[in-house]
DNA sequence: CATATAATAAGAATGATTCTCATTATTACA
DNA sequence: TGTAATAATGAGAATCATTCTTATTATATG
C-alpha cells in the first residue's frame, strides 16, 4: 500500500522506539518483518504460526511495545481475537472491512474527497463535544465472497 | 435521540424476541428499561450497580439474547469493557465518540450529506471487494474535556 | 390445573491476555 | 575490550471478562 522500504522502517522503529526508551532488538525487528510481510492484519496466532521460534509471551510483550510506539496497530473487531498490522503513517491511512463469519479484516481506502469531507466534519463534531481527537476509525462489517457461498 | 415511546418499545422488543423464539421476560425488559434510562452506552458493571438484584450471568446471557433479537448492541472499544445500548432501529443510526483515557463513549451523528455520502461510497467499496454489507461504524478516538483537565 | 419447556442464578470452567521471575542479551563505561 | 548495570526474553503461573453447567424456578399451553 505504502511505498516505505524495509530499511526505511527499520529507522523509523530504531528511532521511534528509542524515543520510549525501548531497544529495537531482534525479536521486535522479527514482529515488524512479519507485519511488512503480510497484507492484512493479523491475529497473535498466525503470527506464532509464522515462525515456531517466537514466545507467546514475548510477541505479546513486543506487541504491546510497539504499539506504544506507535509503530504497529491494534485492531479490536468484536469477542475473537485481535488483529496487528504496521501503523497508518507505514501504511497510509485506510479503513477495514471485516467478514463476521470468519473474521478476516482487509484494508480499504476512501476515496480523497469522501475522506478529507469526512474529516473536517468530524473535527466539528469532537469541537462540539470538547473532545481532542485522536484518530477516528471507520469499519465496515459483513460477509467476505467467500463466507456467503 | 429517538421519540420512540416506552410502550413501543416494549411491543417492539416482544415482537422481536418472539421471532427468535424467545420471550420477553421480567429480566429481559428491566435490561430495556435500563439501557432506556442511560443517555449513553454502558458496561455489564455498570448495568450490575444499577440494580443490586441483577445476576451477573443472566445479563450476560440477556444481553447476549436481546442482542441476537437485534434490540441490543453491543460496542467492542479496545481492551476494557464492552458497552451496550439500545439497536440503531430504536436509537437512531449514530456513531461513537470514546475518550481513551476514561473509556466513556457518547452517541453522535453525521450531518444527513455526509452520512449518504459515506454510504454510497461503502456501497461501492463493498462491492469491489465481493462483500455483502450488514452495517458499518465509525468512531472517533480522542480525549473527553474531563480527562484533559 | 398439569405438564412441558424455557429462563434463572450460582458458581465452575474457559481462554485470551498479562504478570512473574530466573535467565540471557545488550549497553555504557572503565 | 572486559565488566557492571540494566533491559529483554521466555516458560509458566495468574488474572479476569465472559461463557458454560446444572439444579431450581417461572411461564405458557392444552
Amino acid at each position: 500500500m505504502s511505498t516505505t522500504s524495509a530499511t526505511d522502517i527499520d529507522q523509523l522503529a530504531a528511532s521511534q522506539l528509542s524515543a520510549i526508551n525501548q531497544r529495537y532488538t531482534k525479536n521486535r525487528r522479527q514482529l515488524v518483518e512479519i507485519l511488512l510481510g503480510t497484507s492484512k492484519p493479523i491475529t497473535i496466532n498466525q503470527i506464532l504460526e509464522s515462525d515456531s521460534k517466537l514466545a507467546q509471551s514475548s510477541v505479546y510483550r513486543n506487541l504491546a511495545v510497539l504499539e506504544q510506539a506507535g509503530l504497529v496497530a491494534k485492531i479490536i473487531t468484536n469477542d475473537e481475537h485481535a488483529h496487528y498490522e504496521l501503523a497508518e503513517h507505514i501504511l497510509d491511512h485506510h479503513h477495514h472491512i471485516i467478514c463476521s463469519p470468519c473474521g478476516e479484516i482487509l484494508d480499504f481506502q476512501l476515496t480523497e474527497k469522501i475522506e478529507k469531507a469526512l474529516e473536517k466534519s468530524l473535527k466539528e463534531i469532537a469541537d462540539d463535544y470538547g473532545f481532542s481527537i485522536d484518530r477516528h476509525r471507520l469499519d465496515l462489517l459483513g460477509t467476505c465472497g467467500e463466507c456467503s457461498k
